[in-house]
DNA sequence: GCATATTTGTCCGTATGTATA
DNA sequence: CTATACATACGGACAAATATG
């Protein structure tokens, strides 16, 4: 370690759980998940670090905690702003779901039994809410369900860059005007991928899982435009 | 020309600035992947801030950037350490690779061409290196390999998933004792992977990736117990 | 177990640089 | 070009937790 500080000096030229952070990330990751604070807005650390009643060291650990999870972005000397995705942005996240849920549905046969009962759950709880008319939990148990894919993986990492790719994606799900059109149609297709998962049909269920990409981008990039 | 010129004055805002903590993070990341700072070593904030001429707030800002970055971790009230990975961690990260580099040799045919030129050179900067014993650079390469076979897929988060994915996994390559022995077996089978895809032969590329895994997966762990 | 020194957690005030109207 | 607003970075202060004797 001595040594290695040594080290430092002659190279300065080229130079928590601070749960009050995660708080504050969760009320302001809330906020812009749900529509509250649209693509573009600039944070400003002292109006929302008075708003917050919060110093603005601990008000930029949230800031980038959300900028990590691309929820907003920094830029230098001009502050954060809340992220703006296009059409590129939703292509590749779309292009990142192919890849890592059909990898997934592979895995089906390998994963723990609870993997599977939480996508089963997840359809089921989708169905439920459709039927009292709930829409936007109808849209939370979409995300459920594409989460529970990936977790068929059993992978921590792969869980948590869907988790983060799902929320990046909402930002963009407000371009759409109608709830119950969007999100419904996926219920059956669902409870389709589930079964076929559970009969051991794996490339038909890989099939019917690139059609819903291949759908929902679409919707998604016409909606954009 | 004189166009281009404007233009480039506009971009001005994206060259060659950064924050100071960003530099520093730079430094230590370099550190902690070279294996300079070992897992496990305790990072102090008054000595390294001061070694680097940089304030505490300022260093703790870099801490959190790695810190997101899984290189360093942060116990409260203790101090932030150099990552320690386990096992655990070793098979987690092996399993993401398995998911997502075996994905992108299926996306190999629609990839643009500079892609695929990327895996070649790669395959060649290892073989030049190994020629000149130099066995740093062979693993460098290697690295650029797998990174190389990511890009196929032409997704810039899948991109940045391997780059801090493989940055992590070199936490760990320093318990490997012989960086010889460790990487020169792989370079034939980088090259073959190579020519597999460059024929099309997709199936038996994703074969011998899959080797590949299995045995670079065992010789860690085996260096790890 | 106790007292002390060290280190981190948090916040504030301020000087400087940068962007924008 | 000027003025204003804001981010960056520093240094200091004190509380709280931890490590050390």
């Amino acid at each position: 370690m001595t040594e290695w500080l040594e080290g430092l000096t002659a190279r300065r030229a080229t130079v928590g759980r601070s749960s009050t952070a995660a708080r504050v990330a969760d009320v302001l990751r809330q906020d812009v998940t749900d529509g509250r604070l649209l693509p573009g807005t600039r944070l400003s650390e002292e109006e929302i670090g008075a708003a917050l009643g919060i110093s603005r060291n601990t008000l930029r650990e949230a800031f980038r905690l959300l900028t990590h999870e691309r929820l907003l972005v920094h830029e230098f000397n001009r502050g954060v702003f809340v992220r703006r995705l296009d059409a590129q942005d939703v292509r590749d996240l779309y292009r990142v779901r192919r890849v890592v849920e059909t990898a997934a549905l592979r895995h089906a046969g390998d994963a723990p039994a609870a993997r599977m009962t939480a996508v089963r759950q997840a359809v089921e709880a989708g169905e439920r809410a459709a039927v009292g008319g709930d829409w936007t939990t109808v849209g939370s148990a979409n995300m459920h369900f594409h989460q529970a894919l990936t977790g068929l993986v059993d992978s921590p990492r792969l869980d948590e860059t869907m988790r983060q790719l799902l929320a990046e994606l909402r930002l963009v799900f407000h371009v759409m005007a109608d709830p119950q059109g969007f999100h419904e149609p996926y219920l059956q297709g669902n409870r389709e991928i589930y079964q076929l998962l559970r009969d051991g049909k794996i490339d038909a269920a890989e099939e019917a899982l690139a059609s819903y990409f291949d759908v929902a981008e679409k919707q998604l990039l016409d909606a954009m435009a």
